[in-house]
DNA sequence: GGAATCCACGGTGG
DNA sequence: TCCACCGTGGATTC
């Protein structure tokens, strides 16, 4: 089998704690949902990332939104950062990783991932709630979204949007997870609060489109 | 009985 | 103009 291992950040005498993005080809586990949505889950796709994962949560500018909602303001309840196409991403193990999904997923996505948006979940009362990344409102085109989490398990909870029994991927660190086919129309996701103790996660999100 | 799920609420932006 | 979106907290169900 030829797998697409990308090489490392570091040289031999550092590889112990360089981060690295596993192979793809024949790791990745495919669950089929239903109404032609589709999730492939590769648990432990980045491995030596506990440096990389403290120093995102140091360095990355995170933005802290605040929202109307009804009759207050709140605090959005994680915090954000996105990068568009043509901005550099805080390590280049990230971009190094959405270059081995874009190879990856070529044929089946048609075009590159380009923009990263970031998530910090500082611990279980951050949260998303229920929602579905679709590119403008009339359109019936499908997207497919790749995330990569670092730091604390967080469970990313899936349930078709007419109704259904929900289901759950543990997302742990290094783990990746792609959604795809109408995983986006026909399905929502959540990172759904928890009053367990959990630890800071950082999501990472790779979209083909400038799409927050 | 604790946890998961449901539901109503309305200003905003595409 | 129109309508999907989204976070909270109390109610309800599991």
């Amino acid at each position: 089998m030829i797998v697409d291992f990308q090489t490392s950040l570091f040289d031999e005498a550092g590889a112990e704690t360089a981060p690295v993005v596993g192979p793809l080809a024949g790791s990745l586990l495919r669950h089929h949902l239903d109404r032609g949505a589709w999730v492939d889950a590769r648990p432990g796709w980045v491995r030596g990332a506990d440096e990389l994962f403290a120093r995102l949560v140091r360095d990355v500018p995170w933005y802290a939104e605040r929202r109307q909602m009804y009759d207050r303001v709140v605090d959005v309840p994680r915090l954000l950062r996105f990068y568009a196409a043509h901005e550099e991403l805080p390590d280049p193990l990230l971009a190094q990783a959405r270059d081995a999904l874009s190879r990856h997923y070529a044929a089946e996505l048609g075009e590159p991932f380009t923009t990263a948006g970031m998530c910090y979940y500082r611990d279980g009362r951050d949260s998303v709630a229920w929602h579905g990344d679709t590119i403008g409102r009339s359109s019936t085109d499908d997207t497919m979204v790749a995330i990569l989490s670092l730091g604390d398990t967080r469970r990313l909870s899936l349930r078709p949007r007419l109704g259904g029994r929900s289901i759950g991927f543990d997302l742990g660190h290094g783990d990746l997870l792609v959604m795809g086919g109408s995983c986006q129309r026909t399905w929502e996701h959540a990172v759904l609060k928890t009053s367990r103790a959990v630890g800071p996660r950082i999501s990472i999100q790779y979209r083909p489109h400038d799409v927050r």
